[in-house]
RNA sequence: GCGGACGUGGCGGAACCGGUAGACGCAGCGGACUUAAAAUCCGCGUCCCUCGGGAGUGCGGGUUCGAUCCCCGCCGUCCGCACCA
């Protein structure tokens, strides 16, 4: 007998698995289809542990639903898009499409050790024609459906990556990929609009039962749904035009608290009055102002008076004045609002600043002043009467409150109710060079043209040039030139690329039919769609989830997908990131610098390196190059072979949250490993012997719960399952016909995990064909039930004895026996109980 | 500020619907095998003491025969959003 060799074993299951083509998803009506898909990856170059773990997950469940005898579709492809190709084209020279596809072969070779079950047949990158190609044919029908707009905007404009960002790529302040403080710019651009679908994208929120809560709430809060009352107020000594001024509040309960009215500086009002150099400067002074986290929270509240007064709606005597305020947002409600200091914390800091009133609505006549510098702000569930009614109204605050006031105000004649979404169309304008080219023409005659289908894909140039910032696409010196579609003209193709996140926004719908000629084939779609079981990192839960729910709407408004798919993934696991220990030592100087893995020794007194240096060791965080805290997956896979770090990335923690990688971990998951090979050849070695019931159980049971945990999500539990079926098979006798039969059992609840070496023991102990082939084992529901049972049995809720019964005892029986147990007379002390409580099968508890 | 999640041995984590807290793994300790080491196998393992017990799931209360689990009030950690009117 040998000894476990993942390198021997691994590359010939693999190659048996591709002989076999077991892996190939064909469309079969007669069967139940499962379509298990983890988000594809960037191709930066190598793949690393959070991958490792995500498509392990993923390729765990693909086998476990084969098993069941599901037609599994199960794919792989590249988000192939964006920045780095062409920051590796201004430094190295490369093409983007040669670093691209470069990247795109590494990865898939580190990824084809794994012994994953994909469909390689089926691989696409977003970068490729075929796929661009028919996205822009998706545009040109989104398009045609009025889903898609141009129009002028303020934008989002990254002066690092010299492009336009959508709202959801704005991270405090700061452009996603570039981390460069993002600058405001008026463009043209094109736009999905996803805001008119914002109520159903909403809505159907609460019908996701099987996505992660908190995906939901982050989706939900984006949203950003509000009722509130949107009324103008009539000005007085305004400039022509600004005859009305509009607001928005979502507590129009509070309006007998207003005090002044306020308009964003962005406001077209505040603009009318930049003639004024006092405006003009403090207009300037407010532009100068970054969007930072920390300016904003540091950022003081200031304002200008601009001598303009409106009316207030209920009492045509009674003037409020018109401040221009920093704090005020253009693009939320109408850019301008009535301030209510007494309940509104901004309000009120405003208003102490510059001594306006403070009008309390709610408190009693008489009463001691309650607001000074924190502001009122009625609580929802509060009746409080509302004390200024109008020809005897009376209103409550809280949501009925809201309403109320509403009503109170359209019968009036002052302004409507008004649902607003924070929710803001999806800017795709990029202008850059590596994504699919927006099909549109600029023609001087006709203006904006749609490409001809005909004419798609509309392809990126081979021979761009890198030497100038900006958007290479754009000085292409001969590709935009090209014939206008309506009038056959001399015309401009646009130059602005997609965002990206419009690749990956559909490419599950694509996966149905890779190859078609057409975005997808209905009668694929209608089979493979949707996605059953959808894998992936917690970070997209707003970007990527969003759009594609959006894109999914669209598609299915466009005849791409069936109405089925409105919603593309019927289930969403969030997985955790893989982190390591970081370690870092002082130089001379005392400066303390990062040190990778593999310099450094760990034992149980603490780390250093090679030569002597003490190590300090830190907190364990993701891995990543800055903290050299990194384990490369080739390095584990050559060591150790794929199945230990497949089993690993499982074991240790539950698969939502972060599993920390330790080189002891990996050591001690090799040498079990290891044991589960010999225990399958030290049993096929062995000579006949007495068989054993009990082992033939603890399969059982090990079939009954892994499926349950399988199911659960709980993949550490099923591997502390199979740890546990493990040592039972050790304890049984070598050659006891139960053996083999745990072993096989053992290698089906291994295959979805550790597939290679479950082969490898399936085959050793007698399994028939491949166990990646074989069903999924039946736990028999006769062999679960135990003959007897161990009762604790508590004295006033303190354990202090147990009885053997057998299962099923009744409640008499079992108090009989009970009573007679000389611990629990000792316990008893001479008292009789005063009750005794039995659950059957579970537990006693004698009660004095 | 708003919203959400979480808090259990030295560590990662189990505990079904309120029923033996600490499954399983790591690290640790002890033993077997060996000339020795590696490898492997077996055992111990929350804490405290007087070996019979006592305490124990962030803290303080409550409900219950019985609470890691339910309720009330704190403390702490993490995540998301945020001058959204």
């Amino acid at each position: 007998m040998s000894r476990y060799d993942p390198r021997e074993i691994e590359p010939r299951w693999q190659a048996a698995w591709d002989e076999a083509c077991l892996f190939r998803a064909e469309r079969d009506p007669s069967r139940p289809k499962f379509y298990v898909l983890e988000m594809f990856p960037y191709p930066s170059g190598r793949i690393h542990m959070g991958h490792v773990r995500n498509y392990t997950m993923g390729d765990l469940f693909a086998r476990y639903k084969a098993a069941k005898g599901f037609n599994v579709l199960h794919p792989m492809g590249w988000d192939a898009f964006g920045l780095p190709a062409e920051n590796a084209a201004i430094e190295r020279g490369v093409s983007p499409a040669a670093w691209t596809y470069e990247n795109i072969a590494a990865m898939r070779a580190q990824m084809k050790p794994l012994g994953l079950s994909i469909d390689w047949s089926r691989e696409l990158a977003t970068c490729d024609p075929e796929y661009y190609g028919q996205q822009q044919a998706l545009f040109l029908d989104m398009l045609d459906a009025g889903l898609v707009t141009r129009k002028a905007a303020v934008v989002n404009w990254d002066p690092v990556d010299m492009t336009v960002l959508a709202n959801e790529q704005v991270l405090d302040g700061r452009g996603w990929r570039s981390g460069a403080p993002v600058e405001r710019r008026e463009l043209t651009q094109w736009f999905f609009k996803i805001s008119d679908m914002a109520e159903d994208l909403l809505d159907a929120l609460d019908r996701l039962e099987h996505w992660p809560e908190k995906v939901r709430t982050m989706q939900r809060n984006w949203i950003g749904k509000s009722r509130g009352l949107q009324f103008a107020f009539e000005t007085r000594g305004a400039p022509a035009g600004f005859e009305r001024l509009e607001v928005y509040t979502t507590r129009p309960d509070t309006l007998w608290g207003a005090s002044f009215a306020a308009i964003s500086p962005e406001h077209p009002l505040a603009r009318a009055l930049e003639g004024d150099p006092a405006v003009a400067a403090f207009l300037a002074e407010c532009r100068a102002l970054g969007t930072s986290e920390e300016e904003l929270e540091t950022a003081e509240k200031k304002g200008l008076d601009t001598g303009i007064r409106v009316v207030h709606p209920f009492d045509p005597a009674w003037q409020l004045p018109v401040w221009i305020a920093n704090f005020i947002l253009m693009d939320y409600g109408t850019g301008a609002i009535f301030g209510c200091p007494a309940h509104d914390q901004r309000d009120l800091d405003f208003a102490r600043k510059y001594d306006l009133p403070v009008i309390d609505v709610f408190a009693a006549p008489g009463s001691a002043a309650r607001v000074g510098t924190v502001a009122y702000v009625p609580p929802k569930s509060e009746r409080v009467e509302f004390l200024r009614p109008v020809a005897g109204e009376r209103l409550m605050t809280g949501e009925a409150a809201v309403d109320a006031a509403i009503a109170f105000c359209e019968a009036r004649g002052i302004g409507r109710g008004v649902t607003r979404f924070r929710l803001r169309d999806w800017g795709l304008s990029r202008q850059r060079f590596w994504g699919c080219p927006i099909p549109i023409v600029h023609c001087p005659a006709c203006g904006v043209v749609p490409e001809k289908r005909a004419n798609l894909p509309v392809r990126l140039p081979d021979d761009a040039t890198f030497d100038k910032p900006g958007n290479a696409l754009d000085h292409h010196p001969t590709w935009a030139a090209t014939t206008c579609p309506a009038c056959g003209g001399p015309a401009r193709r646009e130059t602005d690329t997609m965002d990206t996140f419009v690749d990956s926004s559909w490419y599950y719908a694509r996966f149905t039919a890779p190859r078609a000629a057409e975005p997808t084939v209905m009668a694929e779609a209608d089979y493979w769609m949707n996605v059953d079981q959808y894998i992936g990192g917690i970070e997209h839960a707003i970007l990527h989830l969003l759009y594609s729910r959006f894109f999914a709407r669209a598609m299915q408004a466009t005849g791409h997908l069936p109405a089925k798919a409105i919603e593309p993934f019927d289930a969403l696991f969030t997985q955790g990131m893989v982190t390591h220990e970081t370690y870092s030592t002082r130089g001379a100087d005392g400066r303390s610098v990062w040190r990778e893995p593999g310099e450094v020794e760990r034992d149980a007194a603490g780390a250093r390196l090679a030569d002597g240096t003490p190590v300090e060791i830190g907190a364990s965080v993701k891995m990543s190059k800055s903290k050299k805290n990194v384990v490369d997956p080739d390095d584990i896979i050559a060591r150790y072979g794929a199945d230990t770090a497949r089993w690993f990335v499982l074991s240790d923690s539950p698969p939502e949250r972060d599993v920390e990688w330790t080189a002891a971990g990996a050591e001690a998951t090799f040498k079990h490993l290891g044991r589960v090979w010999r225990l399958a050849h030290e049993t096929a070695e062995a000579p006949p012997a007495a068989d054993d019931a009990d082992l033939v159980r603890a399969a059982h049971r090990a079939i009954r719960d892994v499926t349950a945990d399988i199911e659960g999500f709980a993949f550490n539990k099923a591997i502390a399952r199979l740890y546990e079926l493990t040592g039972a098979i050790a304890r049984a006798p070598a050659g006891a016909p139960a053996r083999r039969f745990a072993l096989r059992v053992l290698a089906q609840l291994m295959a979805p995990m550790t597939p290679h070496l479950a082969e490898e023991v399936w085959a050793t102990v007698g399994g028939e064909g491949l166990v990646a082939a074989a069903p999924w084992p039946v736990a028999d529901a006769s062999l679960l039930v135990e003959a007897n049972v161990v009762l604790p049995v508590q004295v006033n809720g303190k354990r202090r004895a147990e009885v053997a019964v057998p299962a099923g005892s009744d409640a008499s029986t079992i108090e009989a026996l009970v009573l007679q147990d000389e611990t629990v007379r000792r316990a008893l002390g001479g008292a009789s109980p005063r009750r005794l409580i039995v659950v059957p099968d579970r537990i006693v508890n004698v009660v004095v």
